[in-house]
Parts: C-alpha cells; sequence; structure tokens
DNA sequence: CTTGGCACTCGGTAGAATCGAGTGCTAACA
DNA sequence: TGTTAGCACTCGATTCTACCGAGTGCCAAG
C-alpha cells in the first residue's frame, strides 16, 4: 500500500539513513499531532535515538535542504513539507483499526440496506464520523451491471423517456428527443424491440442497432445511442459527499476553506480527481501532488472498490496534508473491501 | 409580499412613527452594507430627515429600549436586532430587480433544457451565483403528477424493484421485498396489473388493491403500499443545495460556518425547514424565527413555486441576517415564478 | 561524528499609551 | 415640549514597546 507513484519518478533520493528516517517521521508525527512547528529538543526526546538535540539540529539542516522539511521562519521549528508527507506515507508500516473502529465497521455492514444508492451515502456519513475528514464516496456506476430491463415512455410526441434497469438495482433516465414524431404504438414497439436488444447487455456490450428508416427503427438506433453515450464509470447519480462541514474544522483560513468547499460543490470534478490519483497508482494524494491548484493545502486518501478485479467506484477522504494518514488509509481500505464484498454478495443472491 | 406571519403575533408594536422608522431603516440599510455598527450621526445625515445626531440618538434609545436595536458595548454604534430586520423586511417595498439581472434570468429559462432534476440543479446554482448566498431548491416531487407507467424488475426472487415514470418525467425506484417467493411469470403478470391499476392515477388517489391471497395479488399489494409510503410532496431525490461555499464568505467565526455547514448536509432537515416557513406564511425567517438553534444567524428567503395553484416545490436563499433582503427575496420570487412556468409549459407541450 | 555552550533571531504576548467613534446627559433654545 | 449644541465619558481598536523564550546556527572541545 502507499506506493510511491512510478508517473512522478522525480527525486531519486526516496532513501534516507535510518537516522534521518527516524527524525523525519518523528516531526511528521508530532506535527500532524500539534499542528505546530517541532524543534529539535522535542524530536531528540521523542525518538529512541539517543542523541542530543545538537545532532537532531544539524541532521534537520540536511533534511530541509533536501526539502524533506522547511522552517516557517528563522529560529522555528521544522514542519514537513509535501515532499516530507510522501515520504513518511511510502513508508508507513500498514496500519491497523482499533478494535472499536474494526467493530464499528462491522456492524455498520450488518445493518445496512436498501438501495445501492442509499447505501454509498450511509458509507460516506460513516467515513467521515469515523475520520472527522470529508468523504467521497464513488459507485461502480453501470459499467458491468447487466441490463435487465429497458423502457421507452412516451412523454409527449416529441419527448420520450428512457428508463434503465440494471442487475445491480440501479436504475436510469434518459432523455430521447428523436427527429421523427412517432406514434403510441411505434414507441411500444420501440420499446418492445430495445428490450429483445438490450437485455442480458452491459453498456460496454456492442450491440446490432436496425439500420432500417422507419420511425420504429430510428427511435431505437436514438435511445441505443444516448444509453451507449453516457459516461460508463461514473455518473453522477452515485457520488456521495459526506461531512464537508469537517472542512471549517480542519482548515484554518477562510480562504482555504472557501477554496475546498468550491470544489467539493462541482462533484465531477472531484471524482475526476479521485479517478486521476487511482489512475496514477498512488492510494494517498498530498498538497500539489494532484493538480488542483486551490487543494494544494489538502491530502485525499483513495481507496478502489473493486469487484472479481473490475474497478467498482471507489472511497476517499479528504483532509489537510497533517492528516492522520495511517488511520485515513486504513478506515479507507477496510470500507472499500467491506463495500466491495457487500455489493458482491447482493450480486450473489441473485 | 413580506407579510409577517400570523404565527407570531406577539409584540404588539408593529408600528413606529415616522422618524423612528426612517432611523430603523437607515440603520439597517447601513448595517447590511457595513457590516459595522452604526452611528447616529451617519444616520442623521443618510436619511433625509432634517435632524441633528442628537436628536437621533434619543430616538435611538427608544428603539433599542423596544427590542429593535442594540448596542454590541456601550460607546459603539447600533445594530439591528432580528426583530429589527423583521420590521425592515415587513415595510420594505417589494423590490425590482436590475434588468441585468432581469435579463440573465430571462436567458437562463430560455436555454435550460433537460429532465427535471438538472433543471433543478442548474436554478440553484443560477441562484446562488447571482445572490452570492446558499440557494436552495426543491423539486415538485410526484403528488401532483400522474403516473405513465409502472414496472416491477425482477432482481432476485425475493427483491424487486419498482420502477415509476411520471408524467413530469421523473421517476422513482422502490425495492420491494415481498414475503412470498414469486415467479417470473407471476412478477410478469403483477406488473401487469399494476400498470392498468396505476396507470393514470397521482399518488394522492386511492386504488382499488386485489384482495386474493396468491402470489400476484400479494405482490400487487405490497408494491402499491411501497409506492405511497412515500412522502407525497417531498422526496430527497429533489432537493438541490447550491453555492454551499459561500457559507465560508458570508459568515465569519469558524462555529457558525461549521454549524451552518453541518444543517446544509441534512437535506431532509433543509427541507423541512423551507417547508414550515411556508407553513408560517412566511417568505423570510430571521434569526430565530425558525426553530433551528444552529442557523440563529441566518436569515433565509423562501418562496413556494405554485403550479395551478398547487404547491409544485419551492426555492430558497440562507444568508447572514444582515443579508440583502430586498434582493433575495425578488430573486427568489422572479426565479420561482418562472420555474413554475417553465415546469407548466412543459406540461402544456405533452 | 557528537555534543555542550553560546550568541542570535524573531514570532508571540503583555502592558501602556493613545485615538476616536459614539454615547448619555444636561442645559439652553424655539 | 421637542430639538439641539456642548461636553464629559466609555471602551474597543490600534500602535508601540519591552520582553520572553523557543529554537536555531555555529563553534570548539570531547
Amino acid at each position: 500500500m502507499a506506493r510511491r507513484s512510478d508517473a512522478t519518478p522525480d527525486s531519486s533520493t526516496s532513501d534516507l539513513d535510518a537516522r534521518k528516517a527516524t527524525i523525519l517521521e518523528a516531526v511528521v508525527v508530532e506535527h500532524i499531532d500539534t499542528a505546530q512547528p517541532v524543534g529539535s529538543s522535542v524530536v531528540a526526546a521523542s525518538a529512541d535515538l539517543d542523541v542530543s538535540p545538537a545532532t537532531v539540529r544539524s541532521e534537520m539542516v540536511t533534511l530541509e535542504r533536501e526539502g524533506y522539511l522547511a522552517q516557517p521562519h528563522t529560529s522555528a521549528g521544522r514542519v514537513p513539507t509535501d515532499k516530507g508527507y510522501r515520504y513518511f506515507v511510502d513508508h508507513l508500516s500498514s496500519g491497523v483499526l482499533g478494535p472499536a473502529q474494526q467493530l464499528q465497521i462491522h456492524e455498520f455492514f450488518k445493518n445496512v440496506r436498501g438501495e445501492v444508492e442509499d447505501v454509498l451515502e450511509q458509507t460516506s456519513t460513516l467515513l467521515s464520523q469515523m475520520t472527522n475528514y470529508t468523504s467521497v464516496v464513488v459507485g461502480p456506476g453501470h459499467a458491468h451491471a447487466s441490463i435487465l430491463s429497458v423502457q421507452l415512455v412516451n412523454l409527449d410526441p416529441r419527448h420520450h423517456l428512457l428508463v434503465t434497469v440494471y442487475s445491480d438495482g440501479s436504475v436510469t433516465k434518459h432523455s430521447v428527443l428523436p427527429s421523427v414524431e412517432a406514434s403510441h404504438v411505434e414507441v411500444t414497439e420501440a420499446s418492445r424491440q430495445l428490450n429483445a436488444l438490450l437485455i442480458g447487455t452491459t453498456l460496454e456490450s456492442r450491440v446490432q442497432v436496425p439500420s432500417r428508416h422507419d420511425h420504429v427503427a430510428t427511435l431505437v438506433r436514438d435511445s441505443v445511442s444516448v444509453l451507449h453515450a453516457q459516461q460508463p464509470t461514473f455518473d453522477g447519480d452515485q457520488v456521495f459527499i459526506g461531512g464537508s462541514s469537517r472542512v471549517a474544522e480542519v482548515f484554518d483560513g477562510v480562504e482555504t476553506v472557501r477554496k475546498v468547499l468550491g470544489i467539493l460543490e462541482q462533484e465531477l470534478l472531484v471524482v475526476s480527481l479521485v479517478q486521476d490519483i487511482l489512475d496514477q497508482g498512488l492510494s494517498v494524494a498530498i498538497g500539489s501532488e494532484h493538480g488542483y491548484e486551490s487543494l494544494s493545502a489538502c491530502a485525499v486518501v483513495v481507496a478502489p472498490v473493486t469487484i472479481d478485479g473490475d474497478p467498482a467506484g471507489a472511497v476517499g477522504l479528504l483532509g489537510p496534508t497533517r492528516m492522520k494518514y495511517a488511520e485515513a488509509m486504513a478506515v479507507a481500505q477496510v470500507v472499500s473491501e467491506r463495500l466491495a464484498t457487500h455489493f458482491a454478495g447482493e450480486d450473489d443472491r441473485g
């Protein structure tokens, strides 16, 4: 877990000698805890390396020169840089959850029920409650679910609604505005043909659409193209953001809070953020590692949800760069796994 | 507009003599503009009553004693109380929108298209962009829309999905978990019967369900009861909150921001807030007028959306008590009307 | 290479002084 | 009786100062 991305292969110095590593770690841990710059004496005391503050100081100079630490101003303690956090995260031994948290997750998934969307939403609440960070939960979408039923409903002569039901219990609707005006009978017939054509397929399947030019065939073609035009993996219906009020607790500075909330408002943007991070093979993006300027004060922890090896969404946590990585990663990890088995379990029953 | 609620009939002193009213108004206007306590000299200069600051002062003492104004501390200017704002709002001459804003709304509704939900969401964005406040848009729900199609889809032997399409283009799904295990044929038959039973009805209609005890009849009964059990007017699918990042701009104090965001996270709560205010016949709720402790620093402007006299949702704006009432009310008013005609127009086409 | 010693830096805090916007009160005036 | 000018007074905000102390960098001795 938490491997460094192959996509950001700069800084050949991914290795520090043992003592520097220990010192860096101590600084990170302490600063995450106190939110204050940490001085050499604290480090010397906390870490169990038996050296004097002076020695720690000289090491810190090196760490600063190499970009792992920074000084807010002369004669203040050190603060980790993004690179420092990155090193810390990369060398984090996989965290373990406390038994209470284990239990909480267990209980949650034992009791949760309802539509996919409800489960996802409640999961996002769980995540933000457990961590005190803002959470993002992205649903599986319809990519791998097969179509159970398609229905074309007549709203008015020029406006039909294509209602699709998937095997995972999700439902989508799409407006179909055909160029031709179809009779009621024709719509019904188109609906029948669509069912014959699409039931059992997934959105990734290729289907053979009729090439005739009559009204029914046109309707069918239009409907299929509308359906297949949607973003296969993620759609806005399955994005849930929980605990956005945590943003106000966790960041200081009105401006930062505003920026972060502004990003969170745009769900599609959040989804692509999560997507980007996963694409890079990362499980954590720190500060400027994701491209988003406005989120430079944030770290994002993500864990993919995979069912049978296929991507089926993701869960994420967004906090300040000085977030509790071990805990956040462990929670995200476990919840994503439980979510996967939850969905898989539902499928099996079908 | 902006009538005082009959439900809060305390304080018989809803009338102030002309000069006091002018002074109060001046204080409110000035404080809304500057966010600072306002002093007697400013009032004397701004309002066109030709009196000296000393006179204004003595009037202010009265206004303070009667609860319209307050002093943050001795030797500071006055600040309006909730009651002061209330008086101001009640005596507000109906504001007019600037031509630019008129145009913006006009353009918006000329160009907007898509599913109901999309329109509602975009409307909420429009509202918060125009006013710089957080907006709430509640959709019409399905109370008055007639059912175009009902379909029972088999997820697994014990889990069916009831998919309902309404004449306004909205779609709902409900899980039906019947006590009996039904065959595929039985589900199809139940679906057929449901269509026969429900098409053309609204959720408010009473329907005659079969009283037999076979599987199909049970399925039909279960489905109808699930469908009719939903909240008729509002469901969570049609609540849109826009511009929650404005909260961070508009309120000061981390704690306030946190509280407000915390409320906004709970959409159902927001809906009932809006609902409450409308029930009271108010178009503005100031400070503690709505029951929500955490929102005591807020004012909420709401305007119902009515189609043919029937309630069909609402639009709202949430800001600080020192919000620009005239503007906010005008925007909410106009947008709610345009939204109504937009939906009505769609219906007419069908 | 490590460490104790030491001068130095600089943000944060506390106190004092000051400023000034705004008040309440009073006495005079129309 | 209502209005107003005058005036003493209050008190938050601002500025300035002094100072403390956490923490550093450097150096010389171990």
